[in-house]
DNA sequence: CGAGTGGTCAAGAGATTACTAGAGTACCGT
DNA sequence: ACGGTACTCTAGTAATCTCTTGACCACTCG
């Protein structure tokens, strides 16, 4: 029997949501998606940061495109990308937090990394955001500078990991060093926790990255461009 | 090269996500949970209503729980399934949204349908509920009883679209009515408008359905079980 | 101009997915 | 015990997805 109107109008519209979604159905997109996040991209840097081959990484961006979630401009040789709308973040922590809820998988994995990283104090936001202020504290921003100019938590100082070592001899060494990178998952913080521990320093981990803490309605500062 | 542990860590991680979201990378699956989130369901009046064979409909539904977005209980000759968690229909919404916001052929597809139905009038949520309140129009629920049941909004009669026919004569013919159904992209509240026209009632459609009016912070009323 | 780099395209192997049809299981009513 | 209904499982096929390799194009710089 032919399919009705209503039927047909109901598979269209459901098709065009399971794109959305298909968009985000491989790590490595998800991955991808989760990098932008953090601000624009070219090919080539994604492709680093996330081990991947260039013309994997060329053919996944594609797919994220092809769904609309991400947007790309060519300048020269490069050509970035950049998330095509606030609301690809908001699905993107959408589907974080369905997983966390849900799926078993994420708590028994991150237990056991975070075991072996041992660094376990939470972090209050608010508080933190006033013993910033206050200066009782050292917050590091420890994502490379790119991320850090177009969108960091008010107060930070931006310490790439790799330059880590160099700046250390500038950090008092007696206020508490708090650090940061792109969010729960993201391992640059716990890296640099353990540098700094390993050197002397009081120092822990906040699992909120710069999204995270705009979602609990916490200021963002953006260095201008 | 061997992986890091920073990196098996992230792919463990990432792979997670894509679970999530590869649960509702097919259109039929996004229906089930579409469906799913007005209240639960057995697998065969899911087969019935999203018109598939009652095998795939299974085989689909245990995709969903897989990934930990849906649960069942047996009882009886029947398994019923839910929704796993408020977060899924955050999910979806978040879905919703996206797509709404970057795909073009939403807007398309539904304009396209919307014209054949002539609706166009919008209705605004919170005006609504203060002329229900005064009694100044009839709002109709035009779902199921049971997804009536399982969630409604406040002052809104319980009359599903086959039983329509029969309940007109109950209706006051001055007053205006407002019909609603599962959401923007549901169908029934369309047919219901055009019933209504055709018998001479001054009928308009509101979008929301019951998730979105919770999503704007609006009361729902539960009949108890 | 030619070399080098960033990015895309095309083809092919291997894995995964979607759907159907038919058999099998569990439970209900009589 | 018997037939019927709800649901699941098992092939098996067709389609789709992922990743790699190697070629190709675009642009920059010496």
């Amino acid at each position: 029997m032919p399919p009705s109107p209503g039927r047909r109008f109901k598979t269209a519209i459901y098709e065009q949501f399971a794109r959305v979604a298909k968009a985000l159905a491989s790590p490595h997109r998800v991955e991808l998606v989760e990098l932008l996040s953090q601000g624009p991209r070219t090919v080539e840097a994604l492709a680093r940061i996330a081990d991947m081959t260039l013309a994997n990484t060329s053919a996944h961006l594609q797919v994220l495109r092809g769904a609309g979630l991400v947007e790309s401009t060519k300048d020269g040789l490069f050509v970035t990308y950049r998330l095509a709308d606030h609301t690809v973040s908001d699905l993107l922590l959408s589907v974080r937090t369905v997983a966390e809820a849900r799926l078993a998988e994420v708590a028994k994995v991150t237990r056991d990394f975070l075991a072996e990283n041992s660094q376990l104090e939470p972090v209050d936001e608010r508080v933190l955001r006033d013993r910033v202020r206050q200066g009782q504290v050292t917050l590091l921003d420890v994502r490379p500078h790119e991320e850090f100019d177009s969108g960091h938590i008010p107060g930070a100082l931006s310490v790439p990991l790799p330059e880590l070592a160099k700046q250390l001899a500038k950090l008092p060494k007696r206020r508490e060093v708090v650090a940061y990178c792109r969010g729960p998952y993201c391992v640059l913080a716990i890296e640099a926790v353990k540098q700094l521990r390993a050197r002397g320093f009081k120092a822990v981990r906040l699992e909120a990255g710069v999204l995270d803490w705009e979602a609990l309605g916490l200021p963002v500062e953006r260095t201008p461009a």
